[in-house]
DNA sequence: CTGAAAGCGCTTACAG
DNA sequence: CTGAAAGCGCTTACAG
């Protein structure tokens, strides 16, 4: 036998036909038992897998899943959001518990992306993860919803948007994070991080915040809110541009451990104490939020469930069965940012 | 038109033959210029992608390339070493310029994987990235070999080692480490890895350290080498057993980051100032070692470079043409935590 | 329970 | 330069 061999290889080799061989690989009840078994250890002793894409071809499918990862037209090459490697080592792994194989890629919003897969079966759907202006993004999802493209995508559950999404309670959330300041008695509190219907997740932690805080009297001042982008430098810059402000603040609410990390820097280059002038908070629990100096009070993500809702939502979808978006909840752990805990 | 459209719609559109049609928008060069312009306006204008399972069933190939990291047994979900998530990226990118689909997938290094792929046409070669003991995996890398399977490693180079890698200086990096170390008038150095054949990279590591000591007229005690993984808890743990000892020593040249900066944990534990009492060395520049307190100096590897040339040196293969394991440079970036830097 | 037949959508000799 | 034909390796009605 040269080269791969073929279900029809074993099928001369346990003495039946082809087509009886590709039933009882893929597990046909009507194929006798007897016969099976003889044609498994056939398989297995040939080292024998089916071929992805002669299967593919006849049931018009890819057996395959797709993950794209938008990145800022601005990321530089090496840097790629640390919140997100969990969720693609757990999307991953669920890919392989559902039987599914995983491409990824990473686009930028503008590419071609969404014709790309769907047509030419490279996969049966797409997962969308990455941030990003959101306005800009949702005319492709229309587009993906139009051309009946599977796909389910990680950010914030709003009504009315095109497809499903999987995210967090980012509202709640800020929540959390708004309740914890006004308990350690700040007053003043800024938040870093675009608040606009271009960055929803944003906004809604946002709201969260402002929520929280004006259930304990207090107020979320918009004068004390920077624009930022998940990213360090522009945390940093969004931290100088507070400062430059002059306005008082005693804490600040970033709206990614990138921004509130990049911040820190800033605070700790003009000499402001954490978190005695100023406590800090964060919003995904990235591995470098406890390695900072102090280590940093944020919002932690089920990032591992996100993954595996997100895979569980895209097979079901693509077998025709119902599907919601679902808000996973949050939970805040204190460090020593704000002051309290280890 | 229902559904997707087919090389054979646009034929009938175009008033040509399929076959023709094939030629075209593979940009065959016997081809009429009118006739392929007027395909590729009509394939454009249908979105038409061409069917993935189809070409690759009868060009048997799959125009895909498989990455596979492998995580120690002992990794709990969420800890992927952040030190691949620039190399997937690079990885990812320049796949994309190639023309390749990229599948990823875990694995464990007792896992199947090493038939899983070839056979069943999901990807025309593999990419393997992964610390793990080298010794239990060198048997895989020969049956890969024995099958005909096309692979490249991320990993030490070495002589006689089955297949193809691509991998830093990890020599010349430890050399570095080993002369700032001297240089800072530091003498009495421990190591912290695993310097054994069972990790070649570290072990390489250790001995280029110990080469740049004794070119110092000093010498690498190996009673002050701690056995350690690349995690932050393995390195937590070899730093105490260090202490265990209650030999003296004024630096650590930790195998990898990770480890360093559980080391940094330990020693912040008992009191030790760093780098007063202690200089401390890593290896990767990881983000987190920019983050930490003080600081971290360590042996920066070139990630992004490591991603194209192991997607070169793997399409190379596929095509057959000749390809060499290669060994990138190594450099220093000296922070807060060996004395000196920012 | 099993087999003979058709066909998924391409690519590639083979003719012309 | 173009077309008719074959075939990649499966899966799935259709018969029996």
């Amino acid at each position: 036998m040269r080269g791969k061999p073929t279900s029809l290889d074993i099928a001369h080799l346990a003495g039946v036909s082809q087509p009886t061989v590709s039933r009882a690989l893929r597990g046909s009840p009507m194929v006798n038992e007897e016969t099976r078994k003889r044609i498994l250890a056939i398989a297995e002793q040939l080292n024998y897998k089916v071929d992805k894409n002669a299967s593919g071809l006849r049931r018009q499918h890819a057996g395959t899943l797709a993950l794209l990862l938008f990145e800022d037209p601005t990321a530089d090459e090496s840097h790629i959001n640390p919140f997100f490697l969990p969720m693609l080592g757990s999307v991953t792994r669920a890919c392989a518990r559902h039987g599914q194989d995983l491409l990824i890629s990473f686009q930028q919003l503008s590419d071609d992306w969404h014709a790309e897969y769907g047509d030419s079966h490279k996969a049966d759907g797409l997962i969308l993860l990455g941030y990003g202006d959101y306005l800009a993004y949702q005319g492709k999802l229309k587009k993906l919803v139009e051309q009946g493209t599977p796909f389910v995508r990680w950010g914030a559950v709003m009504p009315d948007q095109p497809g499903l999404s999987i995210g967090c309670d980012n509202v709640g959330g800020g929540r959390l994070a708004g309740e914890h300041l006004a308990a350690l008695g700040r007053r003043r509190i800024a938040f870093l991080g675009d608040a606009s219907n271009h960055y929803p997740e944003f906004l809604d932690r946002y709201r969260g915040c402002e929520d929280a805080l004006q259930a304990a009297g207090l107020s979320l001042d918009r004068a004390l809110q920077v624009d930022a982008e998940s990213a360090e430098d522009s945390g940093y810059a969004a931290a100088m541009a507070l400062l430059e402000r002059g306005l008082p603040f005693d804490a600040v609410f970033a709206a990614s451990d990138l921004i509130a990390i990049g911040a820190m820097h800033a605070f700790h280059e003009r000499g402001l104490r954490i978190p005695e002038d100023v406590a800090i908070v964060g919003f995904d629990d990235i591995p470098a939020a406890r390695i900072a100096t102090p280590a940093l009070t944020t919002v932690v993500q089920d990032t591992i469930r996100a993954g595996e809702l997100l895979v569980e939502a895209l097979v079901r979808m693509i077998n025709g069965e119902p599907v919601d978006s679902t808000r996973l909840t949050t939970s805040l752990v204190v460090r020593k940012s704000t002051g309290a805990g280890a």
